[in-house]
DNA sequence: ACCAAAATTAAACGATCGTTTACTTCATTG
DNA sequence: CAATGAAGTAAACGATCGTTTAATTTTGGT
């Protein structure tokens, strides 16, 4: 019975995110996978580097999801040049794979509800918490809403709303399609099609006529 | 120097609503309010009681809260006369004032960060987060909006939509407006009219013309 | 000012925490 | 197949957990 880093971090990763760091055991985590606690320490030198490297593990998968989507990089570039091109069309469709990628991919569920759980801790966690799921996503599409105005690529309804409040509206939705998500997974399906229905009709409202 | 329940509680309520319930020692507690940990226990039995009499009494003041505003009460009352006058107005209104409610009513506040960090340990934690926090609020206005759509208060528009999907049209920038509190304490004035100005938006949009 | 009641302290309880140690078992490979 | 290193176990470490106990201090009413 040969175990292996990423069982461990998984088991650990799941049980993050129903109790939280503190409240989790290296028992616990060792009695999920049928090994004792002294185990563990043949693969991680300490409870919080099974954490760091949870962290570390996300931050990598997130760069990479990030680059599949048609929008442009959440990175720092000032570049107005890779704004250029975005359309409405390809934030709303951002906005759905967002949705399936916080449900449905096993590691972004999980760690999700970990860094929710941890969220208030110290600096650290709220910046991690913030940039990934809260404010980071809403500056990120706020940015593009304003190169997209400035660029005359919407009507003058959204000129008058605003950047910033087209990014809450259009991100709104998604943040809390995934609590209803999380409230009855069974919902799944519905909930889904409903945030389908709700980009395309934001896409319908503010699109240049 | 004579320490009472009321107390207790609401320094226990913010090293909850930071670290949680297990991550919070009843050393910690207790050095929060200048005493050691045995002095505790002459006002609760447990570290537990305090974290029930926590619950209870945001549920008493919920209950409270509740009968201030204007829209019906949350009570599972079938009965649809109660629901007959509600206006669009009153249900925008009704968001705004929650807005205020979750981030400046100082137990509000706190209660809900340590629900949000229980919220997946058990099924009685989950509950009260949906009830008070997620899917509790959007169903309750999809009730109302659902009997709107009956009475012939909105537009076709509203009725075409869907009473779900107007109930997540309106409660999720609320949730996401206390999401950007919490990422930033220090944007509460913009955050806050902002959700006035795009509760205004949904009233003009889905008002019988 | 005195005295019972209430509040607080310091110390101890067994349990469990994260981690280390010494020893045993397993799995691979030359 | 024997050997070697990795993986796992069981036990122990000191620290801290929630809670209890006994002794001491503080408080409030007459």
């Amino acid at each position: 019975m040969k175990t292996n880093k990423e069982e461990i971090m998984l088991s650990a990763l799941k049980l993050f995110a129903e109790r939280g760091f503190d409240a989790v055991s290296t028992s616990m985590i060792a009695g999920e996978l049928g090994i004792t606690k002294g185990a563990l320490y043949r693969h991680y030198q300490s409870k919080q580097e099974i954490f760091d490297s949870i962290i570390e593990r996300m931050v990598e998968q997130d760069e990479k999801q990030a680059q599949k989507t048609n929008v442009p990089v959440r990175e720092y570039e000032e570049d107005a040049q890779s704004y250029e091109h975005t359309s409405l069309e390809s934030l709303c469709e951002f906005v759905n794979s967002q949705y399936l990628y916080w449900t449905e991919n096993e590691f972004a569920l999980y760690f999700r509800r970990m860094i929710t759980l941890e969220q208030y801790r110290n600096e650290e966690m709220r910046k991690l918490y913030r940039d990934m799921l809260s404010s980071g996503p809403v500056k990120y599409s706020r940015d593009l809403f304003r190169e997209m105005i400035k660029n005359d690529r919407l009507n003058t309804d959204a000129k008058e709303l605003g950047a910033q409040n087209l990014a809450v509206l259009l991100y709104a939705p998604l943040q809390l399609s995934i609590q209803l998500f999380d409230a009855d997974e069974k919902d799944n399906e519905t909930i889904k099609s409903d945030l389908r229905r709700i980009t395309r009709d934001f896409e319908e409202r503010w699109k240049k006529k």
